[in-house]
DNA sequence: CAGGGTGTATTAATCGATTAATACATATTT
DNA sequence: AAATATGTATTAATCGATTAATACACCCTG
């Protein structure tokens, strides 16, 4: 459990898009228990309510489910869990195509950085500042 | 003259970027002149002071230049207006391998879609939501 | 039963960026 | 000279999301 907070994007929305990665990459699988919103704020240092904040969005989304004060889980709805990775994907396109189609550049010349970039070991983290 | 404002990010930024883009892809070029303060938000709608801001980052950034009260120009410096293409290419090639690594997605697979959603006529502006 | 762990709801504070209002000096034009 | 357009600076208002404080009901366990 560790995530690399960063400055520009709520908390709670990054904590969201942690536990997506980790069920689009099969570390979390159906119907396996999450910590706790107390022992997760622990863990990450935050405020229990935005730990809260960020399960109740996992919630209405349908990736997780809660029962009385148990355990919240992962649900088994593979349909759903399937498509987070696909929102994931699509998304990242989706923003990445629309950022870039306004400069006019070859599709090869995109594909070329794109896998340059892919391939080097990530050092650094957090993304383009 | 026309600028798609999104409601996510400061108007501002997208005026600034707006302008980069246009640089990018030699619509604008050097010595060019620019509308006025003023003038430019009339046509976008927006507040005088907000153009100002923008045309103050751009000023900055060694983009433009401007002279007592003339119209600011587009700055003649060719290295300057280059890197402008590469940073916002480099931006957009950043942050997208660092939004779609965590999700282990194979090179292909990211070529594939990038391909497919790039030659799609953009019907809709905006990007992903 | 008491205590500590849960999930949850309501409300408030914070906090900062963004936008806007206003004024000023300059220059050009009529 | 007056009027209008320019760029610029200072200051204030707005505005909303995010975070935090607090309280409550529940349940299990010792």
């Amino acid at each position: 459990m560790n995530v690399n907070f960063n400055n520009r994007d709520p908390v709670y929305v990054q904590v969201v898009r942690h536990f997506k990665e980790q069920i689009a990459t099969g570390m979390l699988e159906p119907g396996q228990e999450i910590p706790s919103r107390r022992e997760l704020a622990n863990k990450l240092k935050i405020n229990p309510n935005t730990a809260q904040r960020a399960y109740k969005e996992m919630e209405e989304a349908g990736l997780i489910h809660t029962e009385r004060n148990l355990p919240s889980k992962i649900t088994r709805n593979e349909k759903t869990l399937g498509a987070v990775r696909e929102e994931l994907i699509a998304g990242a396109v989706d923003s990445f195509v629309a950022a870039i189609r306004p400069i006019n550049v070859s599709l090869d010349e995109i594909v070329g950085l794109i896998q340059d970039k892919y391939e080097m070991e990530s050092k650094e983290e957090g993304g383009y500042e």
